[in-house]
DNA sequence: TATCCACAGGAAATCAGGGTGT
DNA sequence: ACACCCTGATTTCCTGTGGATA
């Protein structure tokens, strides 16, 4: 048995834990995938939607319709929502739902990889391998078959996704121009959609047969109204004189100031509550908010670093070397490339990428709020990108240090920048020749 | 004021690695 | 074994450009 104070013993833990008060009654209560019984203060776009697919009680095909909103303004719930009820009220044509996540399924072939997938309740179609034309046809033939003539809703979460990627118009061409193929059953197209600008970017074949002219508009919640979606969500997750208004209240402030976003505002609960029973307290308090809060912050940063691709994070550790061992020197894109390069030198199988590439993850680490790079102009010094780091050199140290092969190099020196150096306005830049 | 640097960033091609049916 | 498919990452090729300097 460990005897050593410092150290943790994890049979203790668990038994310290089992002992403590409870809160959580339904953990899942507070999971965005939730659908609960009511949806306060969304009765307008409840009614926009039940009356577009109404028809689909009687099996005819409604037409398909875009949602737009920002994140957490509750356009995918809304839609789980009346499915669920449309649903309910079928009697012998019972609608299907498919949902597809664009963000996780993102490619053409997939979208329809998946569709068939579902439906035939089989992985029959392999992840990747065969023409598309091919699946759409098999498709075809499995909506008449399975779905006979009531309706299938084609739901497709994150379909701003689609449109800048290559195939990603066609795709939706094709989807909207199902019917067209079909002989029995009939689809509808739901797009729900983050991007309020995404329709410039949309095939304007595909933006009428959506309706794109008038989506169902989402707009963000007010902290009044988030305090009323987490109150009713609270009385169900967790246990009775758990939690108190002001808690509550507390949590939609911060959420509301976030854009109004709903799926903040529970993920904030719940760290809140996870805490405070982390720490035995009876309650979850005004201070669990706060931890919650830093924590979930830190979380978000560190889960997306590490998911960065390999090369993405070597470009990241670039920046963070530069500005750890050249605190006054103002990086350019250059300046990036070279140390990039270096670190590749340094990595056995790791191959240099082009200064195009290395671009490309600049501008996706500006992007996610990890670094700000500007382009400015140096006149006979020509064009580049003045890149600084938006997050703690500590913090950013700690988290790359995870990745075993990027931690050995935290520690190196580059030396690309030491040789030549000019000032430029008073900055010092890389010597040009 | 024309010049010219060091890139920015779009578009298309290529590559490697996963698969298919015949 | 072969021709062919899809995907994601990357390269290749290219045109465009803000503004200090000559």
């Amino acid at each position: 048995m460990l005897t050593n104070k410092d150290e943790f013993n994890i049979e203790d833990f668990y038994a310290h834990y089992l002992k403590g008060p409870k809160i959580f009654q339904k953990r899942e209560a507070l999971e965005t995938s939730y659908v609960p019984e009511e949806l306060p203060h969304r009765d307008k776009e409840i009614k926009k939607i039940a009356e577009l697919t109404a028809c689909a009680l009687i099996g005819d095909a409604p037409s398909s319709f875009l949602c737009y909103g920002m994140t957490g303004t509750g356009k995918t719930a809304t839609v789980r929502y009346v499915s669920q009820k449309l649903t309910r009220h079928a009697r012998a044509k019972k609608p299907w739902w498919i949902y597809v996540n664009c963000n996780v399924v993102s490619t053409p072939y997939r979208i329809l990889a998946h569709i068939y997938n579902t439906i035939s309740n089989r992985e029959r179609i392999p992840p990747t391998g065969l023409p598309k034309d091919v699946i759409f046809k098999q498709l075809l033939g499995l909506l008449d078959q399975k779905v006979g003539d009531s309706v299938c809703f084609l739901v497709l979460d994150e379909i701003d996704i689609l449109s800048d990627k290559k195939g990603g118009n066609e795709i939706l061409y094709d989807l909207t121009r199902l019917n067209e193929n079909l002989d029995y059953c009939k689809t509808s197209l739901i797009g729900i959609s983050n991007k309020l600008n995404f329709k410039k970017y949309l095939d304007p074949r595909v933006l009428s047969s959506l309706g794109g002219e008038c989506p169902i508009v989402f707009h963000p919640y007010n902290a009044n109204e988030l305090a009323d979606i987490l109150k009713k969500r609270a009385a169900i997750a967790f246990y009775p004189g758990t939690h108190e208004e002001g808690v509550i209240r507390y949590c939609a402030a911060l959420a509301a100031e976030e854009n109004g976003d709903a799926r903040k505002a529970l993920q904030l609960l719940k760290k809140a509550a996870e805490i405070a029973q982390r720490k035995h307290s009876k309650k979850i308090l005004e201070r669990h908010v706060d931890e919650a809060r830093l924590e979930l912050e830190k979380d978000q940063v560190e889960e997306f670093i590490l998911g960065l691709p390999f090369q993405a994070k070597l470009v990241l550790t670039a920046i963070y070397l530069i500005s750890k061992y050249f605190p006054n020197h103002v990086i350019i894109s250059g300046d990036v490339y070279d140390v990039h390069s270096e670190l590749c030198n340094l990595l056995p199988k790791k191959r240099k990428l082009t200064e195009r590439r290395i671009s490309d993850y600049i501008n996706e680490l500006t992007l996610a709020g990890l670094i700000c790079a500007r382009i400015k102009s140096r006149g006979y010094y020509g064009r580049t990108k003045i890149i600084t780091l938006s997050m703690g050199l500590d913090m950013l140290e700690r988290i790359l240090s995870k990745e075993e092969s990027i931690a050995e190099l935290l520690n190196y020196r580059p030396l690309s920048l030491q040789k030549d150096k000019v000032k430029i306005n008073g900055a010092v830049f890389k010597k040009l020749y």
